[in-house]
DNA sequence: TTGAAAGCGATACCAG
DNA sequence: CTGGTATCGCTTTCAA
């Protein structure tokens, strides 16, 4: 007895036109169909025109949980990041976004705001679904319970930002980059130099410590540890302000060169400078870390890192993993460029005796 | 003669329990197993509990792919959006997310820059894919072209921003707010108002546009027309930047008074003002429309939207269009409010005599 | 209340 | 090179 089970859901694919379809226009099986339309198999050239024709006829789009269901593969990559509105997650994002799309794979984001609830349901509940091939954790920096987890699911888990360990990394040496910075800074004469930016309290990320660290390290080398300053701000640009003014306001010795862990940080020190009356470069100079969108516009010298690249190397690397589920983790270090502006002189009174910074032979 | 069909993927799903495992396990059908977990059709109490803690103990996750292809949901909705990296954007992208986590639905994400060709394939081939049950389509301002393979789609669609028309849409009425912001600069006794924003050639997007004709038509109304002057940019703090130093640079009788097509202009212009040394709010007003994350840093007087909530709004409307189809299409209009700080004052000369805009009584 | 079996729409094996 | 058929893992009908 014929039992119609499409009664039930006579909508679902509404004028849709399956394989089947395609494959009775064409007058072929839906094997050859298959076959023809993936490239997996031979197919005559001829049959395969045919096959092909019927289905652009068709508007024939196949079904990607069918495909899904039966290769094991979803033709999906996930994304999850701790934020989708700062700079350089944005930028990352846009990177992966568009390396997939080249692909023709999908992107489904997972945007896991740290110390939220729904942070908690993504590891719990959303990880566990596997609705994707790969995923790629930027900035992530999971507790241990969500490392557990992460690891639990059974894809490829490619890093961008951060150590990596048991998954591939793409990332740069933020250890290397504050120390040029440090040193680009030392070497136009500066001696009294902070560094502004990290956590405050709760979440210090790991990038931000290894940028501090690189600082504290440089200024140590170059014996300058006593001037060494570490004025803590939430990591954007209100938080660059306000902690820049609490640095800078109203003090009689004040630094004459800052460190900022990232542009948007050093822009909101910049901001806060001209407010207080104190001129940069002239009165301070600032050096940040990113190339942000706005560092062109506050002259902004920064060390210059490229989030959409790294976003499409990450890409690059999942897709490898995913082909080849044996191959050992890699750890991609991208190199930061030092873009000189106009943020960054030498310190007020050195007049001609301060010395120019090598790097800085590179640019002029 | 039984074929074995796991060989050619064995590793597909392994360690994965499927839920033929978790009813041997409880001693029931998979139909019964099915119905316990879904919540569809009977289940005794006491086979329920035995299902539901079978599927506990084999940590059984459901195959989102079978339950789709079965079911015809995706349980996923698809966001389209021409930036990710703009802050009215990311904000919105923010409240879907959060929404969508909190009903179990994935996100699967587009980014369609105008423009690019990435664009277009996201036209001519994601979208026809249809891995999604509903989509939201925020700022998306379709070409006609773009919005024929929009309706091509047969999934409902919201807006977020724009007309809507045939789709449900949730927005802030763009017309109505420049025309407060103008207003509140009026009654502060401007007269010489600027407007600052909108595209420069190309992309000219419709919201901009509805904003500069409110500020137009106030400006008529209160007959000032002759003093009205459109200062295009592009839409973010650079652009801003750039407009106002063409704007205000060595110009003898300048506007006392600018109203920016939203705060990343007005911030620009801000920015712009103080490099040029003209002080904000003493020579000169900027109001802006966002209501920032920068805002409060920079004192910016501004109509303050919340995208997260029209993100919110948008999911929540889309998933009533996903239950019932046959419903009619909403539009959903979200008020701005009037948030006074203090980049706006009383022109220069005004002295006592420029009377108070009748919304800041509300504020004081 | 439960179980058996027929799909959902594709792919991939095997035989021809 | 092509076609028949058994899956992928789940839901739903229908009969018991």
């Amino acid at each position: 007895m014929m039992f119609d089970g499409r009664s039930w859901r006579k909508e679902a694919r509404q004028g849709m036109s399956g394989i089947a379809d395609v494959a009775k226009l064409a007058g072929v099986s839906k094997s050859t169909a298959s076959r023809a339309l993936t490239g997996a198999g031979y197919v005559s050239d001829a049959t395969r025109l045919r096959v092909v024709a019927a289905a652009a006829e068709l508007d024939y789009v196949a079904s990607t949980n069918a495909v899904s269901l039966a290769t094991g593969r979803t033709q999906n990559i996930g994304v999850i990041m701790p934020y989708v509105t700062r700079w350089f997650f944005a930028e990352v994002l846009e990177g992966i976004h568009d390396a997939l799309l080249q692909r023709d794979l999908d992107l489904t984001l997972y945007d896991a705001r740290p110390g939220t609830q729904g942070r908690a349901r993504i590891f719990e509940q959303f990880l566990a679904r596997q609705r994707f091939d790969g995923l790629i954790a930027v900035g992530l920096e999971p507790s241990d319970h969500e490392l557990e987890r992460l690891l639990a699911i059974d894809r490829p888990v490619v890093g961008v930002v951060g150590e990596g360990g048991a998954t591939s990394v793409v990332a740069i040496d933020d250890d290397n980059v504050s120390r040029r910075a440090t040193e680009h800074l030392i070497g136009l004469g500066h001696r009294r130099i902070a560094f502004v930016g990290g956590g405050t309290g709760d979440f210090w990320s790991f990038v931000d410590q290894q940028r501090l660290q690189g600082y504290l390290e440089t200024m140590a080398t170059a014996g300058l540890s006593a001037y060494a300053e570490h004025a803590p701000s939430p990591v954007d640009l209100p938080g660059g302000y306000a902690a820049a003014v609490d640095l800078l306001a109203g003090v009689r010795d004040r630094p004459s060169a800052i460190v900022a862990t990232c542009d948007e940080v050093a822009i909101g020190t910049i901001v806060a400078a001209r407010r207080l009356g104190i001129r940069v470069p002239a009165d301070l100079s600032v050096i940040g870390i990113d190339n942000h969108e706005y560092a062109e516009m506050f002259s902004l010298t920064t060390l210059a890192q490229q989030p959409r690249e790294q976003g499409a190397a990450a890409v690059e690397l999942l897709v490898e993993h995913i082909r080849d589920p044996g191959l050992p983790p890699t750890r991609l270090l991208l190199q930061a460029r030092l873009m000189m502006r106009s943020s960054t002189a030498p310190p007020p009174g050195a007049g001609s005796a301060a010395y120019l910074d090598s790097e800085l032979g590179d640019v002029l």
